[in-house]
DNA sequence: CAGTATCCGGAGCGATACTG
DNA sequence: CAGTATCGCTCCGGATACTG
């Protein structure tokens, strides 16, 4: 791994890593990348609070990870859709998650070894 | 993406994630897949504070992604070592980090089309 | 329904001082 | 050298209440 530019804050993997790296947003992806969701839909899939959810929407929104389609009924509906980018980067992020199923194991028997030592 | 067992606080992927997805991680994770590195080494090199360099050390440790090589000289010496587990991870972080160069401009270029909207 | 506004507690991180 | 201990600030996230 190049990481000369890892020590620089705007070296372009901390700046995603620092985006994805909260609670929510890689969730958020995921669920979107499955397909549109409303607010209230994502609320109950995900258990979030109203503040960080919206929080979070409007960030994945700003980095263009998902787009808003805005219904004007009575009262407004609001749909989440993943972007192609959002898309591209949940692709990215299932070789993370395989490797997490793969060695999670490894992992949590480390803890425990760790923790019994002390 | 299954996303079922996202939902799950205890998912393989979101433990995972919520243990990387700190300030210095990562960092660590990529400079020590690139050779051992002694405590103060680490400290020149990153810019971290030592009360976090210590803690973030650790819970590398405890993870079971990074070993403590202790030389028993006066003062003593202090290596700290990448394990298999810690490089394969390492490893894996790659694609995100080439993701992240090829598609942050789109992702600035995201940011700068929303705050301009505002 | 889809948010915004406000208050609050806890965690993360840095700076500083101290120790074997 | 390789840490530990303490303080203080900031930011995150949750709970609650309110609005078009």
């Amino acid at each position: 791994m190049d990481c000369g530019d890892l020590f620089n804050p705007d070296c372009p993997t901390r700046l995603v890593l620092d985006r994805i790296a909260d609670k929510w947003t890689v969730m958020l992806l995921v669920l979107l990348s499955q397909g549109p969701m409303r607010f209230s839909a994502l609320k109950r899939a995900t258990g979030i609070s109203q503040k960080v959810l919206a929080q979070t929407l409007k960030r994945l929104e700003r980095d263009g990870f998902a787009s808003r389609a805005v219904f004007p009924t009575v009262p407004v509906t609001v749909e989440y859709l993943i972007t192609p980018l959002g898309a591209d980067l949940a692709q990215t992020l299932e070789g993370l998650r395989l490797w997490s199923e793969r060695h999670i194991g490894a992992v949590l028997a480390a803890q425990r070894d760790y923790d019994a030592a002390a």
